[in-house]
DNA sequence: ACTATCTGATAGCGCCACTATCTATGATGA
DNA sequence: TCATCATAGATAGTGGCGCTATCAGATAGT
């Protein structure tokens, strides 16, 4: 298959393949001829994937660089493969370290250890998780925390049924390709799913009219 | 409050609170001479808010100008405020109507009949939800949708616990804004989360010494 | 009076995901 | 054979976005 074909396939440019290439998000055609290069149907998923991850998963381009490295890498362990993808914030960056935050983080290592969850504090996500928290602590709704055990229900839940598909179809494709589109496009579908069911929750509790009548802001 | 002491108060320097209010972020402080603005606590925690949706909840803008008009117009209903925030996706634009989209868009209206959710397939959440799994099913994971009723179960879990916490909290402060905070920031939560449970169920499955080893790509 | 600060306006920057254009080469078909 | 088309590889340009720099003219505080 040549760049033309690969491109009618996927509805990606052709311009648009060789950005990728040059990126390193999808490897180059193999050379038949100084220039012709051949392509095939790995290419084709791979195009596909690249795709998925953009357009659904929101990551970008050198987020999808890095995990697909990872992915590439058989030496590379399983579950260092994601956190390529997990920096979704800024990681670092602005260190506040005023009371909320340190409260935050306090929580999240409290919830981590009561929860008895297998992982570390150093966690990018847990800083996330602190970061997010120490935010809403900022905005008057420090006692969100109250709802987080709810919440870490419910991400085990999920979590076990992301594992459990995983593990279920392990020699049929590539595992590790399977953990990143259950993540990452998995994501998606959740906060999807999330959304609905807030339409259905606040449609049951308020009645379908919609919830009553607002007060005007102070 | 002189612009100033807002941008020291917040950290956010003085020419991108200008920005804000040309965009309608941010309603224009209270002129007391042609030039010179007072601005109060209201713009304080506006502007605290603006970053934590821009920093932590990752929109945009120009979603974050829809959003905020929504909870500042007292006439719209609480559950029209989120639509303005629900278009993460490019929302129509890339039609596909193959056959994975069609599939994907019946699975999920059967998924909304069969919980009894009091949604609609138009919801453009719904959308968000097919487009994602017809995306897996091209990719070779037709079968995510096997574990679409854990993911229901977690979702329908976590929108109780927000509308409660929202509704617990309704005389304290502002509602509108809090199922704004709670939803927005409340997914980048569930999110870190569930990465957090991903290293962990992962720990459990495999022992801490992570998955096996991997087979070479084809 | 003098300096720091302010408003409002306009222009520019840096990043990102492409997209356009070009040259030199090779494939394809009447 | 030869005209036409497609291709590889390289470089430059585009449009959107979230700021950021600079300026003129006015005001605040001391």
């Amino acid at each position: 298959m040549r760049i033309g074909e690969l491109s009618r396939r996927t509805g990606v440019p052709v311009p648009t393949i060789k950005y990728y290439v040059r990126e390193g998000l999808l490897p180059p055609g193999q050379l038949t001829s100084p220039n012709q290069a051949a392509y095939g149907e790995t290419h084709e998923r791979r195009l596909r994937l690249i795709r998925a991850l953009l357009d659904v998963g929101g990551l970008k381009v050198a987020e999808i660089a890095d995990v697909l490295a990872a992915v590439d890498d058989p030496e590379r362990p399983l579950h260092k493969v994601l956190g390529a993808a997990a920096e979704r914030f800024g990681t670092a960056e602005s260190e506040h370290d005023d009371a909320e935050s340190a409260a935050a983080h306090a929580v999240v290592t409290d919830l981590i250890s009561r929860r008895g969850w297998r992982t570390h504090e150093s966690n990018p996500a847990a800083d996330d998780v602190s970061k997010a928290l120490a935010a809403m602590a900022r905005l008057g709704h420090g006692d969100f925390v109250e709802v987080l055990d709810d919440y870490a229900d419910a991400a085990e839940q999920v979590a076990r049924a992301d594992l459990a598909y995983v593990n279920r179809r392990v020699a049929v494709e590539d595992m590790v390709e399977g953990v990143v589109i259950g993540t990452v496009l998995g994501e998606a579908v959740f906060s999807a799913l999330r959304r609905l069911a807030h339409v259905d929750a606040s449609a049951k509790l308020y009645g379908a009219d919609g919830p009553p009548e607002r007060k005007p802001k102070a």
